[in-house]
DNA sequence: GTAGGGTTAG
């Protein structure tokens, strides 16, 4: 009888009668190598089979995460060559277990130069660059594998001038050594000197190959080259590398980062692909160029292709769903990743953390945050980020104290995510003592963000004095941004000179910038200098700058329904304004007297709507309570800030429907619930 | 016949 085990690539044919005679326990399991063949467990302590095929199952086990079986099966055998050495020491770096893999190291009677490169190669995948690089200087002999080894670590541990320095050192160079070189640099931001250097290697007579032009490809969508892919693009398909997946999916990718949609979609269509990764770079170009409905069509299309989305195909469908504040479908995504089982996955958790924070779904965010199972700075961020949108600048502590303990460091934008949250809870206090960390916190550098975050702060707070001095001892430039941050203050605090002083400095920047107009404009009308607005208005006209006017929508059953104010453009119209008009006796009930200031003065932050009564905002929740389930949470978007009126009375309108309204505004997302607003009218 | 070096989406 002839069974037949094959193993990686070659076919054993072994007489099982034969080997059941000589071995008492045979196959014990049969576990697949990456080719999906099978490898054959020997344990017996009488027979082992040849050194190969020893050598290959130990491969086979540490291929299929079984590094335990795979040095079992090493202790036990009775003759070892070096090739098992060497595949037992990269197993053991494969899985992690460095100490091992150092220990055979040691013990192994003879060692050629593969052993010291496979254990170089292993410590610098590790990032332990301190003893590869001695091993390296070690190595008795060394041929073009070591050095291209060294080079392509220096890279992935970011050392990119020791990388270039030991290219000019190395004796030879092979087009590995050039590819390496080529997309280290270009993986390393520094994309112009990879194209440099193909050129450079083509000067020198070296043939790229599919992998070089792969790099390459990717180099030139980083830099947007449309001429130099084009014309790589024409040498492979005449090389015929067309159908490599690794040339195919660079080549969609750099068509859309150089806005070529058309293109993509032709490379795409050559050929059907099963290939998740090339489905990907559709689905992501699309995203690229802000087309991302047809982007979620490439994502339906993959299952119908029989091609499973992975992490990256779930994060780019996502992210537009994010653009498109499709909640549900979001929702959908979220669906298939649990059934695809990666609902622990850090990028696809980090894309839905951002997704339903952004589309004022706190809890939503944090349910998925606490699944995440290996969780990273963006997820930490993500959320610290969505509290701070939300105004929870508690829970932004308590999570910015949570990844401390879990020894995550924090980073620049973890300390921008904090200042905005206590800038949006009023947290004076949390802010200082956030910022003063920050300020001896030495891995973090200071950005013009944190300052402006901080002046935000004092400013809101009425420290109108403090914030000046910061500004004044600030290292660096204060943007049009931060002193924004101070006339919005100026605003809160009725402080007309430093508004002044503010609106000067604004101007010497960006002498047309709106929004500096507008809260000077308001600032005056508060204050009764009629003159003075008439003068802004006109400087305005002249200059020809135009407010933007005051949109807000709701997004129902995948469609984005808009209003102006006063709009009596939507179907629906009749119905909204007889809600509103419900809404308003219901009001008069209540005893509500609007304010009329924010009528009459164009008091509005950034925009003068023409009647309080017919706000956008307003029309865009009567839509709401009309389309939507009874009793449900109904979210509101606006392009402005929510003005002070329509404030007051949607915390009204919350308590007359008992439901909860979320807003999201131009600054912040606000949580009216029982007649009250999350922000504790402070935005 | 087995071991070490370069490539794609996010």
């Amino acid at each position: 009888m002839i069974r037949k085990f094959k193993v990686s690539q070659t076919s054993f044919h072994i007489s099982c009668t034969f080997l059941h005679k000589k071995v008492s326990h045979f196959v014990q399991h049969h576990p697949k190598n990456q080719k999906g063949n099978e490898a054959v467990v020997f344990s017996n302590k009488c027979f082992y089979p040849d050194v190969y095929t020893c050598t290959k199952t130990i491969q086979s086990y540490v291929r299929n995460n079984r590094a335990d079986d795979a040095l079992k099966l090493f202790d036990e055998m009775p003759v070892r060559d070096v090739v098992t050495w060497n595949t037992m020491i990269k197993g053991c770096l494969d899985c992690g277990n460095v100490e091992v893999a150092f220990k055979l190291f040691d013990e192994m009677p003879e060692r050629n130069v593969v052993s010291w490169t496979t254990m170089v190669s292993g410590l610098l995948m590790r990032g332990m660059m301190d003893v590869a690089e001695c091993l390296f200087m070690e190595m008795p002999m060394k041929d073009e594998a070591a050095w291209n080894s060294m080079i392509h670590g220096y890279f992935i541990n970011g050392k990119v001038e020791e990388a270039v320095r030991l290219f000019h050192k190395m004796p030879s160079r092979s087009v590995i050594s050039w590819t390496s070189m080529i997309s280290g640099l270009d993986q390393t931001g520094k994309s112009d000197e990879a194209l440099f250097l193909f050129k450079h290697m083509l000067l020198c007579g070296v043939r790229p190959t599919s992998m070089t032009f792969s790099s390459v490809i990717t180099a030139c969508a980083n830099v947007k080259n449309l001429h130099l892919g084009r014309e790589i693009h024409g040498h492979v398909v005449k090389l015929g590398y067309f159908s490599d997946t690794y040339i195919t999916a660079p080549l969609i990718t750099f068509y859309a980062h150089c806005k070529d949609i058309d293109s993509c979609c032709k490379v795409f269509n050559e050929k059907a692909h099963d290939s998740v990764v090339v489905w990907t770079s559709l689905l992501s170009g699309y995203g690229l160029n802000c087309k991302h409905e047809h982007a979620l069509e490439v994502f339906s299309d993959m299952f119908k292709a029989n091609v499973l989305p992975n992490q990256s195909s779930f994060t780019s469908a996502l992210n537009s769903c994010c653009e498109l504040e499709a909640l549900d479908r979001g929702k959908e995504i979220n669906g298939a990743a649990v059934k695809l089982g990666l609902e622990a996955d850090v990028f696809v958790g980090n894309s839905l953390i951002v997704l339903y924070t952004t589309c004022g779904n706190i809890n939503d965010g944090l349910s998925v945050f606490k699944v995440i199972a290996e969780k990273n700075i963006v997820s930490w961020n993500s959320m610290i980020v969505g509290c701070a949108q939300h105004g929870y600048g508690t829970w932004a502590l308590i999570l910015f104290n949570q990844m401390i303990r879990y020894e995550v460091s924090p980073d620049d934008i973890t300390f921008t995510g904090l200042l905005s949250a206590c800038s949006r809870s009023g947290m004076l206090n949390k802010g200082r003592h956030i910022f003063n960390f920050l300020l001896n916190y030495k891995s973090v550098k200071v950005k013009l963000e944190h300052y402006a975050c901080m002046v935000d702060i004092l400013g809101r707070n009425g420290r109108l004095n403090e914030a000046v001095e910061l500004v004044k001892n600030m290292p660096m430039e204060p943007n049009t941004s931060l002193w924004l941050a101070l006339l919005s203050a100026c605003k809160v605090h009725s402080n007309l000179k430093l508004a002044e002083t503010a609106a000067e400095a604004i101007f010497n920047i960006d002498p047309n910038c709106s929004a500096a107009y507008t809260l000077l404009s308001n600032l005056y009308a508060f204050a009764g200098r009629w003159n003075d607005v008439s003068r802004i208005r006109g400087v305005m006209k002249n200059k020809g700058i135009m407010k933007e006017p005051g949109l807000s929508w709701v997004n129902f059953k995948g469609s984005r329904h808009e209003f102006l104010s006063g709009d009596r453009s939507h179907p629906m119209t009749t119905e909204i304004y007889e809600k509103l008009e419900w809404i308003r006796e219901k009001l008069k009930g209540l005893g509500y007297v609007p304010d009329q200031m924010f009528a009459l003065h164009d008091v509005e932050d950034e925009q003068k709507e023409t009647s309080l009564l017919y706000h956008s905002e307003r029309l865009a929740i009567c839509f709401a309570l009309i389309c939507s389930v009874e009793g449900s949470t109904i979210t509101v978007m606006k392009n402005l800030r929510v003005c002070g009126d329509c404030h007051s009375v949607i915390k009204l309108i919350a308590k007359i429907v008992e439901r909860e309204i979320v807003v999201r505004d131009s600054s912040r997302f606000h949580h009216f619930k029982d007649g009250f607003c999350s922000c504790c009218d402070y935005w």
